[in-house]
RNA sequence: AGGCCAGUAGCUCAAUUGGUAGAGUCCCGGUCUCCAAAACCGGUGGUUGGGGGUUCGAGUCCCUCCUGGCCUG
């Protein structure tokens, strides 16, 4: 699929303006949930010759589509995207599967001539696909067996295992983040090598591509009514039906959390009331919100706007690609 | 009108024999190398309904008023 062994050397192959070698140019869109990234990238495309690259860890599944806010049908004629739609929902899928996937799509896209509009708002997913992201092996066996361990009652000792092999690693994870605690011993038992080995600087990431990144934030307040109208339209347009549609299949551990879609199936399980249902949603969806913007915001790359949608927006938007054109 | 019960953080509730008012949730901030729309960590917030009294010390005991609920007429 990919084929491409460029972007090695990402340090500095050449300091001399326009001496950039990386892959490119990619223009990537990120920010928390309802905060127009959708609607500025369709307005992008069309005059930028781009193609959108999701980056989004739920618009993988087939079928989410209220909940997850997926462009239509139509949208996506308008605007080839990638990466959207790949796997079945009972499918087990993960960042690590995501990555060279949405890199190919890139390559592709750049191959045609065309502009990558990377667009959206899951951090690791992000990072994993534009910056120098290895991810160490994994194994369903080693880390059941660790998972059991932790589920009776052993986290305190796991925990105090990796502080002892890997006191980097134990520095950074919080000893009650059991996900965490198991990651970490899965890749010291699998590779032999410290967890904190793999990891790169997250506050200093290094790009893979020539990269413009434009940043939405609308603020507090207007994420806040936006975010319940938004879980109010999702009702409107059918949320309940569809969750009841996905409901009749089993769903991976992935998308089954997925907002709107965890609140719905648990409020259907226990024949609770859909607003009560509804009104999680929003709250879950606005502390999401948060946890985006905070990892977003410590990226110095990120190039905001607090503008509203809007022709000012995409005016915005435009001038400083062009000036990330001329640097 | 009389009797009983209850008023503690925005919300739901804790607080041994009177001994520095706590927890969950919400909200705000942070962490992050394959479950990430996940997982985890931290923080703001109270004249304990008002007033008086007893006491070294009152959310806790006494009096009174207010509010809500229930019962009786």
């Amino acid at each position: 699929m990919s084929g491409e062994t460029d972007g090695g050397q990402p340090g500095a192959p050449d300091a001399s303006p326009g001496g950039d070698r990386r892959p490119g140019p990619v223009l990537a869109l990120v920010g928390p949930t309802a905060s127009g990234k959708t609607a500025l990238a369709l307005e992008l495309a069309p005059r930028l010759g781009a193609e959108v690259v999701s980056a989004d860890a739920m618009l993988v599944y087939r079928g989410m589509d209220i909940g997850t806010a997926k462009p239509t049908p139509e949208e996506r004629a308008l605007v080839p995207h990638h990466l959207v739609d790949l796997v079945d929902p009972g499918e087990d899928f993960s960042v690590a599967r995501f990555q060279p996937l949405a890199r190919a799509a890139i390559d592709q896209v750049l191959g045609r001539g065309r502009l990558p509009l990377l667009v959206g708002g899951s951090g690791l997913y992000f990072h994993a696909v534009v910056d120098e992201f290895v991810f160490p092996p994994t194994d369903a066996a080693v880390r059941a067996r660790l998972e059991s361990e932790a589920a009776a009652g052993g986290l305190p000792a796991m925990y105090q295992r990796l502080a002892a092999g890997d006191p980097a690693a134990a520095a950074r994870i919080q000893p009650g983040n059991l996900r965490r605690v198991v990651r970490a011993l899965e890749v010291v038992e699998l590779t032999g090598r410290p967890f904190s080995s793999f990891r790169g600087a997250m506050d200093a990431p290094v790009s893979r591509y020539r990269l413009t990144v434009l940043g939405l934030d609308p603020g507090t307040e207007t994420l806040r009514t936006r975010v319940a109208e938004r879980v109010a339209a999702m009702a409107e347009a059918g949320l309940a039906e569809e969750v009841r549609r996905l409901a009749t299949r089993p769903l991976s551990r992935t998308a089954r959390q997925a907002l709107g879609y965890k609140e719905l199936l648990d409020a259907l399980e226990l024949g609770a009331p859909l607003q009560q249902a509804l009104d999680a949603v929003v709250r879950r969806t606005r502390a999401y919100a948060r946890r985006q913007l905070a990892w977003f915001r410590r990226d110095q790359r990120v190039r905001w706007s607090t503008l509203p949608p809007g022709q000012e927006r995409l005016d915005w938007a435009l001038r400083e690609l062009g000036a990330a054109a001329e640097r």
